[in-house]
DNA sequence: GTCTATATCCAGATAGAC
DNA sequence: GTCTATCTGGATATAGAC
């Protein structure tokens, strides 16, 4: 991935990224944009129609990379299990949320079906990708043969965004983890694999038992997913 | 739930609960709220301090309803598993969204502390609700013994939460109801209870095998969760 | 309690010089 | 390509009459 001097418009489309993510589509104005990309309105409307294309500029962008990451995940080595444990268990940006599954809650996203495309056309990749993987594990009896592929990979993927509002709204990811290691235990794909495996308190009342990740939160602004 | 003649105070707390659920904080203008609530701006800014003030009244009132719709179905009849069904499969506005959860993904409600109290509140006690059902179940011996019942909870709630997203992604109910078999199935309480039970194919490329429910969406404007 | 000014600033964009 | 006006309207209030 490049990146040296960006062009203008590769600034723009940057800043874009960044704020529709923080912010939403409502939430971002041209202003803002232009500040921080370090850009005047000129060019701007020079680069791009207006709001709404740029923003289509830097959904796509962002949906690529969304893809790029997943995908180093799913076709990593290891069995189906590993492979699936290792893409909910990858390093995020949780208390930012997903940058493509929070368009989702922008009415005016959802309203346009050019800017709704590339969100549907990314989550439906994943649901696709994760069946394959989820039908993978059956054959090789890792998974119970009752699963059935397309629910169980709409389960996970459903489980990591709910996760993300879960970990914003208690303000800590520790909802996130539990939600991850329940999902994990459900799947008989247990074990915490990466470091730091001494269990702590969950975030939650009750009975312990979750293992959150207590790592730093605030890193690289890549996509999540 | 009385319904009769709201004072204006009430309207505008009505609209701007709508309000929120739709275009959440930083989509929603004072003008709008006065608008749909039939109210001038003199009634607004003499019942509330503004639109902060307004907006944690609303959020206030959206968590209480969201959390009575959700202890009706936990404390129904049947065993764990009934309930924990009946939870999942209630009936929801969808496409809608969680009129709770679409919160976390406002900046605005994120960053003040009074603003997210509720939201977070609201989650946690779901959380603490679901962990001591599926407790319940694991001591009656409906789940199995090795759940942790807090990170199974949290589960449960995140695939209800990320079901939303896919739902709005997709512009379709079917990824929510995939995600929420895919879920019964894992825990072992199969089965689609209520009425249709004519299975349609999936919303999702691979194995069909998921039963979506097909029913009407745009129904009363009543708290999701 | 509710209404109608009035005020300031920002959103979103166009025009045209450089 | 980039910049600085300039424009229309909405966001978010305050003031004060009724």
């Amino acid at each position: 991935m490049y990146s040296g001097p960006m062009s203008t418009s590769e600034r723009l489309i940057a800043s874009t990224q960044d704020l529709l993510w923080e912010r939403g589509y409502v939430g971002t104005s041209p202003k803002a944009i232009q500040e921080r990309a370090g850009a005047g309105q000129g060019s701007m409307y020079h680069h791009f129609s207006g709001k709404p294309g740029l923003a289509l500029a830097a959904i796509r962008r962002t949906a690529e990379q969304m893809r790029a990451a997943a995908e180093a995940s799913f076709s990593g080595p290891g069995g189906a299990g590993d492979r699936l444990r290792g893409y909910v268990l990858r390093e995020r940006d949780v208390l930012r949320g997903c940058p493509v599954g929070r368009l989702t809650m922008d009415p005016e996203v959802i309203a346009d079906p050019e800017l709704r495309r590339p969100v549907e056309e990314t989550l439906t990749w994943l649901r696709a990708r994760l069946a394959a993987i989820v039908e993978e594990g059956r054959r090789d009896g890792e998974f119970p043969a009752r699963l059935d592929p397309a629910a169980t990979a709409a389960t996970i993927v459903a489980t990591v965004q709910g996760g993300y509002v879960l970990a914003r709204a208690a303000g800590s990811t520790a909802p996130f983890d539990a939600a991850v290691q329940g999902l994990l235990a459900l799947l008989g794909v247990d074990g915490v694999p990466e470091p730091d495996p001494a269990p702590g308190p969950g975030g939650v009342p009750g009975p312990p038992g979750a293992a959150p990740r207590t790592g730093p939160e605030s890193g690289p602004a890549e996509a999540a997913g």
